[in-house]
DNA sequence: TTATAATATGCATTATTCATGTATCTTTGT
DNA sequence: ACAAAGATACATGAATAATGCATATTATAA
């Protein structure tokens, strides 16, 4: 019962940008505004890259982040920071599936059994808390944040 | 993330005592009194006798049956079925870890990381959820579940 | 007191899933 | 054309859950 690494990468990735995002979106810490790399996610983080880059991946599909290939390419964030919610990111990375299977194998207490709605239910009321926050909530110690990634590498 | 098939065994096992369970707590099924024994619960579920095996000790060591060993030996529910919380169950029988890993590997961001304390207070509110419940409310289809634990095996 | 039926326990093995690695393709700016 | 970036597919490794096997221990009954 925990988060796949996957889905803590995803979060770490966002709170990056975001910490580095100016008002167009892309890094501010150089006037080009150059993007961020997978590489520099890499050496902030001490990740793999192949890793990373599936994740950075997925968050372009989900639209959270917009990546740009060739060079001088990367990513930077599609939405403003309060408007990328959490409940939404992990909910997405995370996969959503039942968090008790009644199936492999299957449970002959299934048409009785009132567990899993109980489950269910509790899942939806962890999800609906994280509805509440947004990367922007993430970022509240933006510059200790900035400082830590800045040094980091 | 999903609760262990461990978990889910010994939710099962408990509903399975709680519909056998008479005023003594012993088996209701006859007169004599009968204890269940792992071999039923694995016939009735269709698992593995070693993995229940290690459900059932676990259950006793929380004290929330009590096993007998030797011939005619078995176990039954050492409480109520309204004072077994299923926040509890779960909780003991899953392991109670954190649900996002900030160590392994190690996070710079930490220091400065709000994630952690919002996925952990999610945590608690998905447990605090499930406090409201307790076995009892697992037989609420009592008399079905009976039925289908007496015609499965 | 011996056989038997039950749980207790430790170790080994298998399966599944997550995590990571390697290679190559595609895209794009210089 | 070249180089630097992400995209993609496939392969491998690692971690953990699940299961299997063997044996010890205990209690009852014949």
């Amino acid at each position: 019962m925990q988060l796949k690494k996957y889905t803590d990468y995803g979060l770490r990735i966002l709170m990056y940008l975001g910490t580095k995002e100016g008002v167009d979106g892309r890094s501010s810490d150089d006037a080009k505004g150059k993007l961020t790399t997978i590489k520099a996610i890499c050496e902030t983080f001490d990740l793999s890259s192949n890793h990373v880059n599936k994740v950075v991946h997925h968050l372009g599909r989900l639209q959270l982040i917009e990546t740009r290939r060739g060079k001088n390419g990367g990513f930077f964030l599609a939405k403003a920071p309060n408007e990328i919610r959490l409940d939404y990111v992990i909910r997405q990375l995370e996969g959503d599936e039942p968090w008790i299977e009644c199936h492999n194998p299957y449970c002959v207490a299934l048409p009785a059994c009132e567990l899993k709605g109980i489950v269910a239910r509790g899942k939806e009321l962890f999800y609906d808390y994280l509805h509440e926050f947004t990367l922007a909530d993430l970022l509240k110690k933006r510059g200790q944040l900035q400082q830590i990634f800045s040094t980091a590498s």
